[in-house]
DNA sequence: AGCGGATATTTGAAGCTTAAAATAATTTCC
DNA sequence: GGAAATTATTTTAAGCTTCAAATATCCGCT
């Protein structure tokens, strides 16, 4: 594992002046970020799919649905469609769906914004509150067993490592944009 | 929200010798590592979103056939589904349909395993390798670009802890199994 | 007042994903 | 050799997800 990465390493010190300039013809050898990412996605996906089976299993609830309603649980007044969708990081389309069903299992009320006749509200019923924080407390204790491993130091530098990966992706994405 | 977490930052500091003892009564506060995991989910949802566009916008293809095809190109002589779905982290009825499309399209062949015959082996046709390859090196660029701002130490950091926190989920989800 | 662009949401089509049940083939163990 | 357990895959039903197009409303501008 830290072979790779020292070779890699002595390779751009020692052509540091080309590397720029050669750019185009011998493309940057990028491996290492693949691997980071690639083991990022490993950890995601790995802690998702057990948080998944453990709502399914103990709550028969699926994650979409937890997640919702987590956003929701921060906002005693409701939120705005829109609003839920940007922070949850899904498509319009996609919350569309997913609040009929919590609607009509009782756990989300929706109601026509006063100010805007084209936004939705949706908030938590008391329904819906009170089973989330069930599900909530639960969940907390399964994600506090999952990172258990780590020291507080290391939870620290993680933490700070991937607060420097969300701005560079940001930059990333949206860099040349107002 | 933030205040209850320092009251109960507080009274575990002031009693670390209960805190274990009264884990029942007053359940240990696990906020950090909800917040960890949070931070974690945000990057990966982030740089998938982009790469899933990129992928879309550049190549026609979605990230599910990108991943399938990727796992198979370190295969030359194909491997089987479950290979592939345990690798891949999904269900096996997933890569059914999955392959289907694949194959469909021209980019892979499956045959059935000579030595297994419920297995069935899949691999890159000369037209998906191509294709793949190509798409992989833009890939490359994509995420390296989405990590651009971490310095060289940074990223070897965030690789280790990223390799504990997947030992560490990993035994939280498998510990007591064979 | 009303035109035109922007914003909020829904709809529709396609594809992805899962869990659970069904099918088929292999392996294990008497 | 054969029953029983295991393993590999497919099927099915339900739900999730995206993108793009359609609808409705709002806001800014003249």
């Amino acid at each position: 594992m830290a072979g790779q990465v020292q070779l890699q390493a002595q390779h751009l010190e020692l052509l540091p002046l080309d590397a720029e300039t050669k750019a185009h013809e011998t493309p940057e050898d990028h491996r290492d970020e693949l691997r980071l990412w690639l083991r990022l996605l490993t950890c995601t996906t790995l802690i998702e799919g057990e948080i998944r089976k453990k709502l399914r299993d103990e709550f028969d609830v699926t994650l979409p649905r937890f997640d919702l309603m987590a956003q929701l649980d921060k906002a005693p007044d409701g939120m705005t469609l829109s609003e839920v969708s940007k922070r949850m990081m899904v498509s319009n389309g996609n919350l569309t769906g997913l609040v009929e069903r919590l609607v009509e299992s009782g756990h989300l009320d929706r109601r026509t914004s006063e100010t805007d006749r084209r936004a939705q509200v949706i908030s938590l019923t008391d329904l819906g509150r009170a089973e989330f924080r069930t599900m909530a407390s639960a969940h907390e204790g399964w994600i506090a067993a999952m990172f258990g491993d780590l020291s507080r130091r290391e939870s620290d530098d993680l933490m700070r490592l991937l607060a420097k990966t969300k701005l560079s992706a940001r930059r990333a994405v949206h860099g040349s944009e107002a």
